[in-house]
DNA sequence: ATTGCTCAATAGAAGACCTCTATTAAAAAT
DNA sequence: ATTTTTAATAGAGGTCTTCTATTGAGCAAT
């Protein structure tokens, strides 16, 4: 039952039987029948399909809803047993916003210490995605924004709070100042995030209400790459005073407080809300907890 | 792999291999040997035993845990679709203690009302069976004490608060008053609820507070015993003031409130904490709300 | 100690169920 | 109209499950 509660949750990752099987180790028949077993034993139709994936039904969307979290606890129950008996091994899968990529280490770096046979995947992704893999059980925790309405059922913890500075040279135009206004960083041009990431539409929303519009000169979604542009000095951009910190400032880089407004904004490790929690996130938690008041301001 | 949660479950229940197994309709070796595949695949012994059960162990008491919330998903899911295609149907099994049991109707009345097609399975317990019944999914719902500590995870509905009256006949011995105290009920030979019964403990230390103690006449586990009795007019008891009025006053027999202290104890809804709730309870909290308000004082 | 009883584990056979390969059917794309 | 993509179906093989029957271990009473 359990196996096949995977098939509709691996059919809603893929959206398409051949792909769902595979990712399943089955064939696409299995998978086919596995699904037409739930729907029988179920006495409902699940999926809409003509020749190929459709959608799923309204009562495939509540199964689906009920298979994460069965699937999720029988992971987790696995994962806890083994912990009894082996320690803390496995992988911890972390999803995190680009803004906050590399303040990661201060939570696995401790991690790491209590518990050295724990590996990790971080991914880089948008704030959507963090929740929606969250979600899926493609994650196992995520790094980002708290303020913004949590789509699913998840715990928070919050960690610090990301404040704005202009990156920027000190001979270029504003290099010389303490602080700047955003509406006096709108007429620069800037180095930015894509606008599918929330860190970008947060500056570019504070920008827009300081009467100005943003317009940068080049956008990515790879924080590596936008500071690697600004660190040539010839490149400016608007980053979080913890991110710039830690990725090093230079000689000739400043990185200058933004003010009017002094905006801030949650960031937070946000894992799914299951009780007990999984041996691992429980200790991710806790780490997160430890560390979040030497990160205060 | 959910069967065989459920064989641990009914395990649990019946603390003995052959009786679990015909619990859940198979035979014992099919039962024993569910177990040992759980025990496989898990890696860790679950059940002590020697040629008999003995107990579990602590993994196999977490493991326990586990199944109680993935069988009990499991179950809700089945249901939910069931009530999605033919709206709701099935039966809903309330534990209730028996001072509560004449308000019952109170709840099942409009209740099936508005879902004609589910039927009712009542059962009158203690406060701690009532429990321990949600705890191994035996009972969907249950009628009870707020007051004390919950034992696993509930939600708690508040219905009514619980006040005490001295039930006698008008002639006997305080029968002529309008308010007696705990002291003077102490003196009067009564009809009781037994010792593992909360209302009698309650009222135990409410006498013993008093400065008196409990020497009950007759003791029962059966409110209809105790008030079949104290209706002759030749017994007395001590009875909350709902189960009094809901159970008919005569000419002879009066209700006389106690004071000194004028105590009450909440009297509540409590279901299991399973969020979504299965469609029966849901709409049994919906009910217990809306019931409450016309049932304070 | 011996006997008898209870209970869970084991053995082995029958059958249910699952998964695979190969193929078909249907819809979409070209 | 043809090709491609995709999911369902058919049928064989194998695995897993469940059953009955039996064994063996522990416990109690003699």
């Amino acid at each position: 039952m359990i196996d096949k509660l995977e098939f509709l949750l691996a059919l809603a990752r893929e959206k398409h039987f051949a792909r769902a099987a595979e990712a399943c180790s089955v064939t696409q028949p299995t998978l086919s029948a596995g699904i037409k077993q739930l729907e029988d034993t179920l006495g409902v139709l699940l999926v809409n399909r003509s020749s190929r994936f459709q959608d799923f039904t309204p009562e495939g969307e509540r199964v689906l809803d009920w298979a994460r979290r069965i699937v999720g606890d029988s992971r987790a129950m696995r994962q806890e047993v083994h912990a009894l008996k082996h320690g803390l091994t496995g992988r911890l899968r972390i999803a995190a916003i680009p803004t906050t990529l590399a303040m990661i280490e201060t939570l696995t770096t401790p991690y790491r210490e209590r518990h050295p046979d724990v590996k990790f995947t971080v991914r880089s992704c948008t704030s959507e995605e963090v929740l929606h893999l969250l979600d899926n059980l493609e994650a196992d925790a995520g790094v980002t924004y708290l303020d913004n309405e949590p789509v699913g059922r998840v715990t928070q913890v919050p960690l610090y709070r990301e404040r704005y500075r202009l990156l920027t040279s000190a001979d270029a135009p504003l290099g010389n100042r303490d602080k700047v206004t955003w509406a006096e960083v709108a007429k620069v041009p800037l180095c930015l995030l894509t606008p599918d990431m929330q860190n970008r539409r947060i500056i570019d929303r504070l920008l827009g209400e300081a009467g100005g519009n943003a317009q940068p000169t080049l956008e990515s979604n790879s924080m590596i790459l936008l500071y690697s542009h600004v660190r040539t000095g010839r490149w400016a951009s608007v980053m979080p005073a913890r991110l710039a910190t830690s990725l090093g400032l230079t000689d000739v880089l400043r990185a200058i407080p933004i003010v009017k407004p002094e905006a801030s904004y949650t960031i937070g490790l946000v894992v799914p809300a299951r009780e007990p929690m999984t041996p691992l996130i429980a200790a991710l938690v806790a780490e997160a907890k430890r560390v979040a008041p030497l990160l205060a301001d």
